[in-house]
DNA sequence: CTTGACAATGCAACCGGTTGCAGTTACAAT
DNA sequence: ATTGTAACTGCAACCGGTTGCATTGTCAAG
């Protein structure tokens, strides 16, 4: 591999000259820098970003940790759309993006902070939901920048983070249901240890509270993200016989799906007898049967916002503060109706 | 940032003694070990991986260039199924993926050679499958390690690649609507400059010839992947009457998707009057109404094999040459039937 | 003709590790 | 007591760039 010392013997230079010739440095007349770049050109010199980045302390990338181990991870419309915002806007800036592989949440810190601590990359996107003090004041201590996709546990310490309002969309979407006069209402969550599982149901609970209702326990179900999560969540529920929901809210359409499955295999009709309403409205929403009536998050757009976030403060080198709300909205189909009259 | 010289000092020994220790080397005694590990874990030191990086000569890992410019990249299965299998494996070699977003094919390439050239992977897996030979030859030129998900074109030099046979079961899905009785069957390929459309489009004429059957021109048709690309090109068959196809054999699930909503918007039935087949086996298949027969490509099974030949040529320092092909699927579903007997 | 000012380039230290080779030490064998 | 050997550790060069400062060269003003 030539590198830069022999591009400077070869157009007789000093290696400093033909170093800032490649950075770009205005201060090589002309005369030099084209001969510097045709020694450079001859000899297919292309400087090491590892070099440079040791020199500049400095990667020009940012790294995100993501769990393969999750069961459905790769069928949601998450990772890819937050890939999708990550991407759009690193590539704007010439950044690239480290993506650490790791067997679940533990894990998942125990990489970036790696990647952190060694110096690898110039900042990350968190974007597990489910944190620990630990990991916050830890990621605090090797002053990296870092912006959260989610928001942290309302004890944590202030951090940069873009979010949804995921309570207050999710107590729009019962509110909907309300207002179509349902009574029975159901939330299958995703993992409860998420913080978006927990704010959701928090929504749930608001709205229903609201109404007057209180909830059964049994109404509320946990379904992992996944399709067979939301088919159990139904089977379980269907026992409580005329105390079962006639309204399911499900945290993603994966389990929306599984409800729908569930019900039409006791030949309960969408929505006349009962209703569903998924949430991501991913594509699958909009060519299931029924079509799924779904709560759309815009992950691209949180990912993309909190990337161009991240990267200004790396360039202004300072850590990123602000935290930033970004709307849902809920995407009518066919899947959820008026309450059936009879009882 | 704490470096090897400070902790060097703190435990009163040599740099080079800080470093065998955290690079494992064998020849250091235990009470050295100790002193050292004291030092460091008072400091809270951590080997800078840049700087190891440079010095030995590689970095753990490999990248891959991913255009977030193609409509519709980011809603396939590909992408996220690519990323599974890439994480999996180098998540088990301690390797991690750098990922560089790009606007087109022709800067896909250009950021990879960038990554090559300036020595920020160990090695790429290649994603695209429209290759010119310039790529191959000057990813040749550079030593670097790379293996293709997809396979070179024909006329291109041996590289390791990892590929399904796209002719072999594209001409199978044929022939499985041809046992059915039909003998106008349209091919809606994806984008018609990538590799994977013309080996489809082979299949499909190869069937058809074998049958005896000559396609009319018009029955084959570019979606380029999105769903209203399969609209479109239903919209156009139909203009043939009673030459319009009887089946349609899609490129991905996402165009024959669009493909069953223009026949029932058409009000023709599936599979009664239209059978449809699509392909990559997604959850959009399986939910699809009617459930879409799909031709299962197992992605993410290719990228796990072509990232562990990789990772396995980097570690013993030669480059891969191995030529992979993965077994398909042809997953049956409602959507593709006998052909209608009334002509 | 001298001096000043500025532009262009060289010098050398630095970023933070790695590693071949040489030197030291301890201990066993003679 | 001397020598041989092996186990440890130190030394210094190296990986390939960057950059503050010093030096040289050029030209205009005085």
């Amino acid at each position: 591999m030539t590198n830069i010392r022999d591009v400077a013997e070869k157009a007789g230079v000093h290696p400093s000259t033909v170093s800032r010739v490649f950075s770009g440095k205005p201060t090589i007349s002309n005369t030099t820098r084209q001969r510097v770049l045709a020694a450079a050109d001859e000899l297919g010199f292309q400087p090491n970003a590892i070099a440079r980045s040791l020199s500049m302390q400095c990667t020009h990338t940012i790294a995100i940790a993501v769990s393969h181990a999750f069961q459905g991870y790769f069928e949601d419309v998450f990772f890819p759309q937050v890939m999708q915002g990550l991407l759009e806007v690193t590539s704007k800036y010439g950044f690239r993006v480290l993506v650490a592989g790791s067997n679940g949440h533990a894990d998942e810190i125990t990489q970036l902070l790696d990647i952190v601590g060694s110096r690898q990359a110039d900042g990350i996107v968190m974007l597990s939901n489910r944190l620990d003090v630990d990991l916050i004041s830890a990621l605090q201590n090797q002053a990296t920048p870092f912006v959260l996709i989610g928001r942290p546990d309302p004890s944590h310490e202030a951090c940069a983070w873009v979010d949804s309002s995921d309570t207050m969309y999710t107590e729009q979407v019962i509110n909907y249901l309300l207002g179509m006069g349902h009574q029975r209402i159901a939330y299958v969550g995703g993992d409860p240890d998420v913080l978006v599982t927990k704010e959701r149901l928090h929504g749930y609970q608001i709205a229903l509270q609201k109404a007057g209702i209180s909830p059964l326990p049994e109404w509320v179900d946990y379904g992992f993200f996944v399709e067979d999560g939301g088919r159990q969540a139904v089977r379980r529920m269907s026992r409580l016989g005329e105390l079962a929901p006639t309204a399911y809210y499900a945290a993603n359409d994966l389990m929306a799906i599984g409800v729908m499955r569930a019900l039409q295999e006791q030949n309960l009709h969408i929505p006349e007898d009962v209703s569903v309403v998924g949430t991501n409205d991913s594509l699958l929403a909009a060519y299931a049967n029924p079509a799924l009536t779904s709560l759309y998050v815009p992950y691209s757009v949180m990912a993309a916002k909190a990337t161009s976030l991240l990267i200004q403060s790396i360039l202004a080198e300072k850590m990123p503060s602000s935290q930033t709300t970004i709307p849902c909205n809920l995407v009518i189909r066919a899947s959820a109706g008026p309450a059936p009259t009879t009882l």
